[in-house]
DNA sequence: TATTGTTATACTCTATAACTATA
DNA sequence: TATAGTTATAGAGTATAACAATA
């Protein structure tokens, strides 16, 4: 059994604590409960929240190198290794040499990859509205704004 | 060599993919930085991000029962069973019976629990001023207002 | 019958180190 | 010397299933 397929409905005794106002705390929760739903979307197409966002920049046009992807994704390299390896052995991208190093490798998606891509992220979105339903649409910009923010301000 | 360690600081080039205004991948990246920097700040305790909040809560004077931890920390109470065993065999918790229900076991700090607590709890806050840097002071609680909004709205 | 805590297991993710080929 | 990608491995976190004691 897990919990993390529970969206919490009603306010538990524990949030009356001093830790519910834990930032890392509050993250963490939101992030699990995001995770688990948006894994369980992925399911139909074999995806995971990881190769999804893989797939989503080789379909960006913006011509990642592994090493972008790693920096960006917040994941080591070697975890592209893996990833990219996966998505390849499907068909759903593929390598190219960089255009002026090359030891860079430019990861890009396929058709099949394009098509898998429009597919999830119809039901990544689904999954997310269902999460963020309590914030109104402004409320929901301003998340994503203070995030942002917070990354790369 | 990992990434999460390091708190980027300028904007990467991927950063102008559509894929950057994705809630959950924002979520997920600020997660994993915050993560990595108060797992690094909680070593010097023997502590994780885990089996912290599972002190904090033993800490907190509402007496919460495992299934109570599992629940508001979005943990399956399997994984509770191995976090209270390691805080309990370090002396820092210990287990009592329920009140009205003996099949419940409530998490209690022991004094050693409680300075073991105070002292990781300076670390973290630092820590997460550090991250959180770039935002202002009512922005952040805006951040927390939002997440908290997401989850108990 | 249902729930609390427990044990067990398989899988995914995280953190490091070392190697190779290019720069 | 340094960087991009790769391989390998150990440890932490996630997901399920099943069981005993109690409700």
């Amino acid at each position: 059994m897990s919990v993390q397929n529970n969206v919490e409905a009603e306010t538990p005794r524990l949030a009356a604590a001093e830790i519910a106002d834990d930032i890392g705390l509050l993250l963490a929760k939101v992030h699990a409960v995001g995770s688990s739903l948006n894994n369980r979307a992925l399911a139909a197409f074999e995806l995971r929240e990881r190769s999804y966002s893989v797939l989503r920049l080789a379909c960006s046009g913006l011509e990642p190198t592994q090493r972008e992807l790693a920096d960006f994704l917040s994941l080591d390299p070697s975890q592209i290794v893996a990833l990219v390896d996966e998505l390849e052995k499907r068909k759903l991208v593929t390598r190219e040499q960089g255009r002026t190093d090359r030891r860079q490798k430019i990861v890009l998606a396929t058709r099949a990859g394009e098509r898998l891509h429009a597919e999830a992220e119809t039901a990544v979105r689904a999954s997310e509205a269902a999460q963020y339903a309590p914030l109104a649409p402004g409320e929901l910009a301003t998340l994503r704004e203070l995030l942002r923010k917070a990354l790369w301000a």
